[in-house]
RNA sequence: GGGCGGUUAGCUCAGUUGGUAGAGCGUUCCCUUGACGUGGGAAAGGCCGUGGAUUCGAAUUCCUCACCGCCCACCA
């Protein structure tokens, strides 16, 4: 600790992070040391170390980082940090999202602006536009996660649709295929019209609506519906096998009746579905736009048709309404129902349950199409046998609940997509024949499968793509890896499909702890909005205080789960702390001018109870950080600095170091020095920057970020 | 309809295993102290949502209710 050439110039003015940070990071990039491998061989941590791994949940490649993004990325480096100083083969791996239907949508708005539309282009100068816009704001993304002081390994970047991710992703499918877990099925899908694609449950959002319920008199019975212009096909009535009020009506019993376009014969089907408490306890089904009818259909194999094409408009079976889209033709059809004596009450004030399409609002439409699924149930049962073992922990624990429900409810999922941008699921069709291929089967006339895979279905595997599963050097090193941290909104769209491909391909779960941090809300605690114009730029805070300050005040009394409100007044705050530290420093280089460096034995009491107190924080610290308790972590050190160390350690010290007492002196002197030099190191994880400069600055030969965490002892 | 979370200082939030409460910002007063005014010192401000239970003792455990928020949901 020779401190001999005196104090730096730099600290006679206020620490200035835009000066630092980007120098420092580069740096940090130069010396390879996000690398475990030059960690290794540049003797920081041995070949035997035990390995420390976080996937990053790989930003979307189609805008700016947002505030979610600086939380996480602090979360994981402090974490990356914490273990890299411990002595572990700390590994944190970056990617690149081609977010597929989500950049799809971001791209097709675009596109709306300058006029033009996806449908009719060239899907091949579609797929290379989009490329183009992804690649360069993967660029812009990549340089604002360094900003926020990431300490991944750049060198083992990926991007969601490299080659090898995509062949990897292919024989994932034809594997599952194979192994009768992806089926090709004729079942109900979610269908957005705007978008022309199917979408997965995860994919819609249901919204309570106030809608109007007409009933109907159909034959014999009363019939409710919301959905007036389904129900042209309606040619089944069911009911409740128990429901005494029908008990004179047979299963399979015909009955004529007039209905919309005519007389039809309408077939008697007794089913348990049917809720005898609602409505009239009767209901008339309609296959094609319904789950529910679908699966009573189903189970009584009775007639599906369609009756609403693929852009919302009636088909021929609706007569006279054919061509109408559905807004328009259904005021027309209660009328018509009016007319003819049908239509026998209104009940405008129902509440029922819509489902949108998350990105454009539209109402969803179910349709029957032919599509591939993955068949749940025996995935999500490994799921649930992973954590009932244990070999899954939850921060907090309460979203294991979560998680549970949501495996022990699975729905097969739909993995086809009808857009370009994603990766081209490996399939050829003849006929009604079907094969699971990369390459084209013997024989004429197979026609190569044009839909894409859910995003989901790649992302889901992104641990194993980043550890180079299954023979590349990393995964058996780096795989499973140790932390998930990611938004607790993903718990059950991109959580689980990762647990089932780790389960599914390599019989371990991907990583042993799910850390969820929560949402960053604005000042007010409100959710942010672009409509709500209250959206924080993370980059603007980073550019006006600072990353660090950014980073403390995104960490400090936010547990994990919770949402947390950005305020820029606590960002202020923690600049000023960045500040003080520098201040510190200052004043201890200043009064250590003339120490020899050598430790004094013994030291003076006084400050030998200074060093033993210090102790009790690294050890309290220590605790916290192994516990994830990083909010708690840092608010300590925080608290120890300021009003501790600065308050009343230097505050005493000024008295001290005026004595005439050179034994006084040097061990005053000597406990300043160490303080100081240990709280960079605690400090470290939290603020990288700033505690790297100040280090740097301390003529230390070797970085802070691959410095030995103090132990207590 | 089901599930989860929250309810602590004016605001936004901490409070790890139960021992009568803390932070940041804000407010009031004082200080041109040679590290820092992006500072220092001091102060005001909380029957820790309601009602009950366990305990020597509960913001902290259990139950009830109320309110707020979020998520899920195939009652046509």
């Amino acid at each position: 600790m020779k401190n001999s050439n005196g104090m730096n110039e730099i600290f006679l003015s206020p620490y200035n992070p835009k000066d630092t940070e980007e120098r420092i990071y580069k740096v940090w990039e130069e010396s390879g040391f996000f690398n475990p491998d030059v960690c290794i061989k540049k003797g920081i941590v041995n070949e035997t170390s035990p390995a420390f791994t976080i996937v990053m949940p790989p930003p979307n490649a189609n805008g700016n980082l947002h505030a979610g993004h600086a939380l996480f990325i602090t979360v994981e480096d402090i974490m990356i940090r914490f273990k890299r100083m411990n002595g572990f083969k700390a590994l944190w791996l970056p990617g690149a999202d081609h977010a597929g239907f989500e950049t799809q949508v971001v791209y097709e708005k675009k596109i709306e602006k300058e006029g033009r539309s996806r449908f009719g282009m060239n899907p091949d100068d579609l797929y290379k536009e989009i490329l183009n816009f992804t690649l360069e704001n993967k660029k812009n993304m990549e340089m604002q996660v360094r900003q926020l002081g990431a300490s991944c390994d750049w060198s083992r970047e990926k991007f969601t649709l490299d080659q090898d991710v995509v062949d990897k992703t292919q024989d994932t499918f034809i594997k599952m295929f194979n192994d009768g877990l992806a089926y090709r099925g004729k079942r109900a899908i979610n269908w957005c019209y705007k978008h022309q694609t199917s979408l997965s449950e995860v994919e819609t959002e249901s919204t309570e609506e106030s809608s109007t319920f007409y009933y109907f008199k159909y034959g014999p019975f009363e019939i409710g519906t919301v959905r007036p212009e389904t129900k042209f096909g309606d040619k089944y009535v069911v009911m409740h096998p128990d429901d005494k009020r029908y008990a004179e009506y047979q299963h399979g019993q015909k009955i004529k009746l007039e209905w919309i376009n005519g007389p039809i014969e309408a077939t008697v089907i007794k089913d348990s579905a049917v809720d005898m408490e609602f409505g009239t306890g009767v209901m008339t089904i309609t296959p094609w736009h319904s789950q529910v009818d679908f699966e009573i259909a189903q189970r009584h194999n009775l007639d599906m048709e369609q009756i609403i094409d693929w852009r919302g408009k009636l088909l021929p079976i609706a007569g006279e309404f054919t061509g109408m889209n559905i807004k328009d033709a259904r005021p027309k059809i209660v009328e018509k129902l009016k007319e003819k004596g049908l239509l026998t009450r209104v009940d405008d004030k129902y509440k029922n349950v819509v489902k949108k399409c998350y990105k454009c609002n539209t109402v969803i439409e179910p349709q029957i199409k032919d599509q591939w699924f993955v068949k749940m149930t025996p995935l999500t049962k490994m799921a649930i046998e992973s954590v009932d073992k244990g070999e899954i922990k939850f921060i907090p624990d309460n979203y294991e609940k979560i998680f549970r429900y949501w495996m022990n409810n699975p729905i097969d999922w739909n993995i086809s997509r009808q857009i370009v941008w994603g990766i081209s699921i490996p399939a050829w069709f003849r006929g009604e024949e079907y094969v699971a291929s990369k390459e084209k089967p013997e024989g004429d006339g197979w026609v190569k499968d044009t839909d894409t895979f859910d995003t989901w279905f790649s992302s889901g595997q992104w641990p194993l793509m980043m550890t180079n599963y299954p023979d590349g050097a990393d995964f058996p090193v780096y795989y499973p890896s140790d932390v998930m941290e990611t938004g607790h909104d993903l718990i059950f769209k991109w959580v689980p499909r990762m647990v089932i491909f780790g389960l599914y391909l390599t019989g371990r779960a991907p990583f042993h702890t799910v850390y969820l941090h929560g949402l960053v809300n604005d000042a007010q605690g409100k959710k942010m909005s672009k409509s709500k114009g209250n959206v924080v730029n993370p980059l603007e805070l980073t550019d006006k205080y600072g990353t660090d300050a950014l980073r403390m005040a995104l960490i400090v009394g936010n547990t994990p789960g919770t949402d947390v409100a950005l305020q820029e007044n606590k960002v202020k705050a923690y600049k000023n702390f960045a500040n003080k530290l520098w201040n510190i420093t200052r004043f201890i280089l200043s009064s250590t001018e003339d120490f020899n460096g050598d430790k004094p034995s013994p030291l003076n009491d006084s400050d030998e109870k200074l060093i033993a107190e210090f102790n009790e924080l690294i050890k309290d610290v220590t605790v916290d950080m192994d516990n994830y308790r990083f909010y708690l972590a840092a608010e300590k050190l925080y608290h120890y600095v300021w009003h501790t160390f600065a308050d009343k350690i230097i505050e005493e010290s000024k008295e001290k170091l005026k004595s005439q007492n050179k034994e006084v002196v040097q061990s005053i002197q000597y406990t300043l020095i160490h303080i100081l030099e240990t709280t960079l190191i605690l400090l470290h994880p939290f603020m990288p920057f700033i505690t790297e400069e100040i280090w740097s600055k301390l003529n230390k030969d070797k970085l802070l970020m691959v410095t030995k965490w103090p132990s207590a002892i």
